[in-house]
DNA sequence: TAGTGGTCTAGACCACCGA
DNA sequence: CGGTGGTCTAGACCACTAG
């Protein structure tokens, strides 16, 4: 994919972590060794340890070196911007999805605040249950701003929109801005969940942006409150 | 505080960002001049706008430039491992904290798998509740291994802990691992907080983690729902 | 003291963008 | 085309850890 040299080596110990070749504890050969090794200098060794030192693989020590992490305590750093197929393939869940509304809208105010557009500009509007062991406990609703997606099918939307936008679209997302709180269930909760007696219902708002920082994408997340869980790896400081 | 060049370069872009002297869309100096201006390498450049870019205040598109993203949009990256103290003070809120329990403690079985450790490790216990215009909306349970932090008392768990930690017991934190999910209340948040008639709770799982990689503090953090907000800023791939 | 990671330098070549 | 950011190099000095 990106064929960088310090990618490459961050992908390379990264996946020898997740393998278990590397237990919780084992150091790392030094910068020095692995320069050698690698045939490069030490900057480049360092921007790949960096990176798995972001993602909650090792912890740099002076004067020690690099040391695997527990990734499972750890439990992935999915606290990124990753889709909804991304992490319950990863989780080897069984999920449907159900698409009940498909199609082109003009945003109301609502809207237009959330995607910084105007009233003109055209809008896919697309509503997904998501199912897990035959329950609908996941509701989401997504709007595209159509500028930057020309296309949308039902059935893209039935399979997974990312791998569509990033795929064949090669649109290039950069970052997003999440929300997370929780709020009172509304009618249309009910109306596609299987919602059980809960009251309220957790929120999780995106705001996604693309490589020239637009905003080309809002959704709305919601989840029953007994299906929710987020996992976030934060370093200090920076 | 840290007065690496490339940090200092970070935190004087991010003041004039913060203090709206550059507004979004702005872009800034391009790698060269500043190297120039500052009499350093480019390099060292880089890795202050690369902090910029990772704190969601800038972005960088090759080519172009580094142009400034609007924060507020963003709301500041108050994602990671920042104690309530920084939270409430920054935004401005009026806080109380009331002190339910203090004490050493031996760990229940519970306690002995989050914090990894044995039975006999002497554990602190504070649970503290926040109060927020008059009202209880989120309890605290905190545990600290005595063996990192041999001294504690009721006044230091009125004011910020973590100030304690980090300031006076030069304590480094390092890294945190956090876990949000929607649980029942108990007994004991009816008992502590004003819940009304909320039957669910947002609890977040926050385990700290020193620069040596050892874990040294399990907090549960119990939001009434109304008033619980995450707010998350990621960057996709790297 | 020898080895480690943290910072920094002064170059280099590349892919991308705008005029 | 010139300027931008992205990658990479081969050094250097420092602070820290361990034996």
């Amino acid at each position: 994919m990106r064929e960088n040299k310090y990618f490459s080596i961050y992908q390379e110990w990264a996946e020898k972590i997740k393998a278990g070749e590397l237990k919780p504890g084992e150091i790392l050969p030094s910068e020095n060794e692995m320069a050698e090794k690698y045939q490069t200098s030490r900057e480049t060794i360092r921007k790949a340890l960096n990176l798995l030192s972001q993602n909650g693989f090792i912890q740099k020590i002076k004067g020690k070196g690099s040391i695997v992490l527990d990734i499972n305590k750890m439990s992935l750093p999915f606290s990124g911007i990753i889709s909804f197929k991304e992490v319950t393939a990863s989780l080897g869940i069984d999920v449907k999805t159900i698409v009940y509304e498909f199609g082109l809208i003009k945003p109301d105010l609502f809207l237009q605040k959330q995607l910084q557009t105007s009233a003109k500009e055209e809008i896919w509007k697309v509503v997904r249950a998501r199912k897990l062991n035959n329950e609908r406990v996941i509701l989401d609703k997504d709007y595209f701003i159509k500028k930057y997606v020309p296309l949308l099918t039902k059935e893209i939307c039935e399979r997974s929109i990312y791998e569509y936008l990033e795929g064949e679209l090669n649109l290039k997302i950069s970052f997003a801005k999440k929300e997370i709180l929780v709020e009172e269930c509304t009618a249309e909760d009910r109306k596609y969940l299987d919602l059980k007696d809960f009251t309220h219902i957790v929120v999780v708002k995106n705001f996604v942006y693309l490589e020239d920082a637009t905003l080309f994408q809002y959704t709305e997340s919601r989840h029953r409150l007994d299906k929710f869980r987020f996992v976030d790896f934060a370093r200090r400081g920076l």
